[in-house]
DNA sequence: GTCTATACATGGATAGAC
DNA sequence: GTCTATCCATGTATAGAC
């Protein structure tokens, strides 16, 4: 793997692990094994390295979320299976930690790529929603958009409650729970 | 106000704006208007500040919940009013956005009144889902324990999918969703 | 209790040699 | 492309005077 490379998935870890502001340009050219001119030499600076890991976290998780909700299935299975896929619940949702961010939040390049990643997964969950609705899998009056939302917050959500109890069960109950409550529209 | 309490009051702020990471304690004592020597007079350091801060913030919230959730009229309705309340929503949750601060989880003092705050929520949401059940709102088939962990989770959710889009409106959708979930079951 | 001085590490970056 | 040297601000705290 490239010295740029290496940096990108470096500073992808670290912001993962320890946010935007909780990250130095030092700490990830440790990680990398790179010197400060090397880091300086292909990035601008922070912000620069940050820009480029942010786009191919959020490019992964695109094409993620629609190996889940893109497969077969019905609706309702096809949410289920993108909710319980298997991931490291206390590690969190590399995108939505960044929205707590101040810095990345106050800089509009850097905060586009997450604005875009949600939305497009909240319109592919309505969409997803939609289709239900209309085979007659949901009942008519279950609205898609409103309940994409819900869908999408309960796994944000989920993370929070897990990382604050320092174990995976919130999440999963979480994610039982709104399943729960889609299943009782399903077969009502 | 006394040098101290403003530390304390300033250290909310900060936190709630910029987290545990991203504050100093030079950034406190100018928001406290207080000099160096005042703040380490009254505290420790940063963790023994953030300590009280954090405390008195989640002793808030609880006592703000028990407002709506503890008032009048039907299970549903409680909860209704406990999610639509008025809210900065842009500004998130000031004990949820702690859970993204890696040094406050590396803590186990900072960390525990986090968590108590909130299996403190999840119980008291499940005890009024449990008496919707019991006097007939919901049916015998809602989990009380996994839908009130589904509802906090929208909350935090919430605030995470409002703050990547700039706006309070995935919020006030994925509130409208969950509730739209709940009320059908309600009906059914 | 509060202030100023001091200290030492880290953050974030530039300059210039190789 | 990479390395080392250097730079200045900030983070976090201690020491000691008032």
């Amino acid at each position: 793997m490239s010295t740029s490379e290496r940096l990108i998935e470096s500073t992808r870890e670290l912001l993962w692990e320890r946010g935007y502001v909780g990250t130095s340009p030092k700490a990830i050219q440790q990680r990398a094994g790179a010197g400060q001119g090397s880091m300086y030499h292909h990035f601008s600076g922070k912000p620069d390295l940050a820009l480029a890991a942010i786009r191919r976290t959020a490019d992964e998780m695109r094409a993620a979320v629609e190996t889940w909700l893109g497969g077969p299935g019905t609706a309702l299975e096809r949410i289920t299976a993108y909710l319980r896929r298997e991931r490291d619940v206390l590690k969190g949702c590399p995108i939505g930690r960044l929205t707590q961010d101040p810095d990345v939040m106050a800089d509009p390049v850097l905060r586009v790529p997450v604005d875009e990643m949600f939305a497009w997964v909240r319109e592919r969950l309505a969409e997803v929603l939609a289709q239900g609705r209309d085979a007659g899998e949901f009942p008519a009056t279950l609205d898609p958009q409103a309940t994409a939302s819900t869908v999408m917050a309960v796994l944000q959500g989920g993370y929070v409650l897990a990382r604050a109890a320092g174990s995976p069960e919130p999440f999963t109950r979480a994610v039982d729970g709104v399943l729960g409550l889609l299943a009782a529209q399903a077969t009502a």
